[in-house]
DNA sequence: GGGTGTGATTTGATCGATCAAATCCGTGGG
DNA sequence: CCCACGGATTTGATCGATCAAATCACACCC
């Protein structure tokens, strides 16, 4: 086998003159093909196939100011076991990026301020012309930087600082935990569970506090239980197997009688069920792939939905510039 | 807060004319600064400062034809456990690409065929100029192609057929497992245990074959078992936790004894430890955060010092062309 | 002084595409 | 018969950078 100099790839001229028409003509079909009479257009795609032509995408770029793709940052793994989440997100964008004809660049940050830095390189340099955000939090300046900068963007996420929520600069996508964990308890408690725990996060966080809502609602409307019974079953630890293990022990030591047990995470639930053995169950949240490893139940967000969801906000600035997805329960 | 109508972002020109020289100059001193007179391009650095200025991406791609760009396939998340790993690898290489100024563009694909259309896609279009490729198999068609094609690429991973591994145009980095998992069975032989089974995937994977010879090869030069119990100690099963746990059970209702399993990933190893529970040592592969997370021991992927190697190879392409690192064992 | 060489800098052309404006051409109206 | 009109197509300029070749500046030597 020997390495070729590498001919030149065909560029418009060279379809342009193959199909007997302009380089214009040749974008035309390309770009808008409805302003090509249809026999030209025609003439002019069978030179391309012919050619193999592709459309050089730097020239184009640098043409048009528009990069075609989408920036997003691939967070450090972290210690739990839910970070499979944002990967199967990751893979979802990615799939629907490609069909809609754009890419997906990586990039990652240490902080913050560190990625608005890396906003500015990406813009400036024409790399993305749009980012996709994940794990928002309160009063993320990230959002800020960017609406100021002018630049597309789209969070998987709400904004949880106050006023941000209906701001129609910010565009947004998210799960409504709080309605899915509402529905699983609904659920325990349909099957005859009376006193369902929630193992959630401490307070602060906003997905978090959003999901323990959930449980709240469905324990205040649906069950039988007075405020304090509830607030004995609520229980709040970072998230960590082993403080999981604990915090359950410590509540069934403490001789609290439960039925069932919903959890913030799947990592908690795992901490949960093995304290707890398969006869009280507990169900998760993420459905990572730990949960259906080990047949706990968990609440599983729609991420392909939410992906086509952040495409179709960035890229067809579509109304409403908010979407709020319902998670289901798998149930094992 | 008004919008603003985008100013102009500044190009060498504009550097050029403050700094009171030539745009080629300014060129000169962002990519061959060593040949511009030191007062000159103290002048010129200046200037990029004050005005801001950032090179357009686009357009030195489509002049030097090379997109400084990375593709890397972001693979479908697996059912077992060890998708994690990947995740790790791909946020290594993200980083130090970065370090490198490089960026990495993903993609996605159905299969090899699919992979390949992609690779023309991308190539064609010059929006990347060369491939990291993960999970190679036996005898895989898009490194052929790759080659084929004159494209730079490095591969995570072996090439397991037989006589591509020493071929200098298949460029690739592997950690070797063989070592890494008959290095945790002599510490188990070491810490007294002499029944140590292994829990691995059935026989034509090239990884899953490699990590079983390196038990195997522990045994047989320190251990003290016969053939036949070595052989009763060999275990294979797809990953599955359930898969693992009913193989476990089965060696343990036929008497066999078992002082130690090794395993041929996390999965595996979950699953053989819902079985053996705490008394039994178990040693996973991939120290993915379940296995921290449930206090298993994990040989774990030196994934950083992968990622670097990778990106060595494939943009200062050094010598020599391959490298086998070696993993370690975390022990808990 | 003129010639020569070397290092620093400038000039003109180019990468491959699209934009904006000009041209072409057939129709229909006055 | 001429002209205006509108759709289809072509032409010239441009995006922002780098390459290749030309020019400049200056020292050195015979």
């Amino acid at each position: 086998m020997t390495r070729v100099p590498a001919p030149r790839l065909p560029t418009v001229s060279d379809v342009a003159s193959v199909a007997g028409v302009s380089r214009q003509t040749v974008s035309n079909v390309l770009n808008s093909p409805d302003i090509v009479r249809p026999d030209t257009r025609g003439r002019v795609e069978r030179a391309i196939a012919d050619l193999g032509y592709r459309p050089h995408a730097s020239a184009r770029r640098l043409r048009t100011r528009k990069s075609s793709t989408i920036g997003i940052r691939l967070d450090p793994v972290q210690n739990g076991i839910s970070g499979a989440v944002l990967d199967r997100f990751l893979h979802a964008v990615t799939e629907q990026a490609d069909a809609r004809d754009h890419r997906i660049l990586l990039y990652t940050a240490a902080g913050p301020d560190d990625e608005i830095a890396q906003f500015r390189r990406l813009l400036d340099g024409a790399d993305v012309d749009g980012f996709v955000l994940t794990s928002t939090f309160f009063d993320d300046p990230r959002t800020e930087w960017l609406i100021d900068a002018g630049a597309d963007f789209v969070t998987f996420g709400r904004p949880w600082g106050l006023d941000d929520m209906g701001d129609p600069q910010h565009r947004w996508v998210d799960v409504d935990g709080r309605a899915g964990v509402a529905s699983a308890t609904d659920d325990l408690l349909a099957g005859g569970a009376t006193h369902v725990a929630f193992l959630g996060w401490p307070e602060g966080s906003g997905a978090g506090d959003d999901r323990r809502r959930g449980w709240r609602d469905a324990l205040g409307s649906r069950g039988a239980l007075d405020p304090v019974s509830i607030d004995a079953l609520d229980l709040a630890v970072e998230d960590s197997v082993p403080l999981a293990s604990a915090a359950v022990r410590a509540v069934l030591d403490a001789g609290v009688a439960v039925d069932a047990v919903v959890c913030a995470s799947d990592t908690l639930a795992l901490g949960a069920s093995v304290v707890l053995g398969s006869s009280v169950p507990v169900v998760g949240y993420d459905d990572t792939p730990v949960a259906s490893a080990l047949g706990l139940s968990s609440v599983e967000q729609p991420l392909v939905e939410v992906a086509g969801a952040v495409l179709s906000l960035l890229l067809d600035d579509s109304e409403p510039r908010h979407r709020l997805l319902r998670p289901r329960t798998i149930w094992r």
